[in-house]
DNA sequence: ATTGAGATGTGACCTTGGTTACGCTCTAAT
DNA sequence: ATTAGAGCGTAACCAAGGTCACATCTCAAT
């Protein structure tokens, strides 16, 4: 009991939609679950991999991207703790592919189920089901944005974008409360395969932003000194 | 019972996502449901729209569009007979709105069920639901070609693309067996809009695909006499 | 401390494709 | 049949931003 107890805290804690299960449900997915640990850039899987497991990610952090036929990279999203990966598996059917390439970008451990398992519990448990659906829902509204900026903005408009998100999804005010200070992990290049353009141009807008006072930064963090100077215009 | 029969006919020959419901089911939701007739640029709902309802387009044509802040249009896509829209009423929950707003093309019939409805079905009927997830599914994948070509094709294969893809879903091959007519109701500014680029660019590319004797076309039609020189290097 | 690889800074150059501009063509309405 | 307006054809021009090239900086491994 006190071994259920355990599994379940270790399990649950981090992931939301897994709230709607009973404690039944909760103790059988334990039971199921797979767990695996996994070093810096260790593929998860790839785009053509049989869509057949969805991914729990407990620690850690990965990249999901996409490959051109000519090599080029384009990163869908960087997943932290709690975040979820490889809805394909519900998405596409049982005989679908992935469509992504999974690496770990800083040492991960997650846990996954079954896409039957998964199946078994969106039949039995409707809240659940619902869970999900939003999951999707906001999965398919994040591409849905990303679209929307690579139509309708310019390359620094988009940078500017990308750091006021970081910013809100990431970023924590610092004492003086008029600055935003962000951790992240990406180098230039990264950014540059979130947003649809170059290292060089990164470097380079990103310097001008410097020169304008709107943000400071160096290899590991970026400072926001006027968050409302980066609304697009 | 004729009755019955005859609305039934009426309403699910177009909608393979409804193949799923029971004879009872079908019978409810012809009652619970709500047509509805638009002419040409008619506007069926709207960006801010509470999404309220699915829709289930039974007649004629619609354009599914986001504009941005600026006005400029992207076309999500063209919909036409047995085409479903309106489901960021299942994905996003009940207090979302549509982020889209469909205007009609072609003198459309519509009918619609409140996503209450939709959900009552949802939770009775896995088959139903698993449909509907495979519905979305679809969408989400659409989304993210859109995605991959704008984020790694050039302007001209994007359009190349665009051209083939239109001669997959919507052409039938002549009867001398080699050439492709695809009868399409858009305007080189509505490719444009769908393809993320501007109106004289699709002409001159479609003028230079011309000279090379890759495709014909007039405003009503395109003739697509090199199939295989539609694929982007 | 040294070295080497990865990451960033910066500028010159050049291609893509958007913008502007204007003439032509088709179609539908009078 | 005439005309107005929408849609298409084409070309000159120009700016955004990608490409190429190279210098500098950082840090981890020896």
């Amino acid at each position: 009991m006190t071994d259920i107890n355990f599994s379940e805290y270790w399990f649950f804690e981090k992931f939301d939609v897994l709230d709607a299960l009973t404690h039944e449900e909760k103790i059988d997915i334990t039971k199921m679950s797979c767990r695996t640990n996994y070093a810096k850039k260790e593929i998860i899987y790839k785009s053509e991999d049989p869509a057949k497991r969805l991914h729990f990610l407990k620690k850690g952090s990965v990249k999901v991207s996409k490959y051109s036929d000519s090599g080029k990279e384009m990163i869908i999203s960087i997943l932290h703790e709690g975040d979820i990966f490889g809805e394909a598996s519900i998405i596409f059917g049982s005989d679908g592919k992935y469509q992504e390439v999974v690496e770990v970008m800083d040492d991960a451990l997650t846990c996954s189920l079954s896409i039957e398992d998964v199946n078994r519990l969106l039949v039995k448990n409707m809240d659940f089901s619902q869970s999900i659906t939003n999951l999707i829902g906001d999965k398919y509204k994040k591409m849905q944005h990303r679209l929307e900026a690579l139509f309708f903005k310019s390359t620094p408009n988009r940078i500017k974008g990308f750091i006021k998100e970081m910013a809100d999804d990431y970023g924590h005010k610092l004492i003086n409360g008029t600055e935003i200070e962000v951790k992240l992990n990406l180098k230039h290049d990264d950014i540059a395969k979130l947003t649809g353009t170059t290292r060089q141009t990164v470097t380079s807008i990103m310097s001008d932003l410097d020169k304008e006072g709107i943000i400071s930064y160096d290899r590991t963090r970026i400072l926001i000194k006027n968050y409302e100077a980066l609304s697009q215009d």
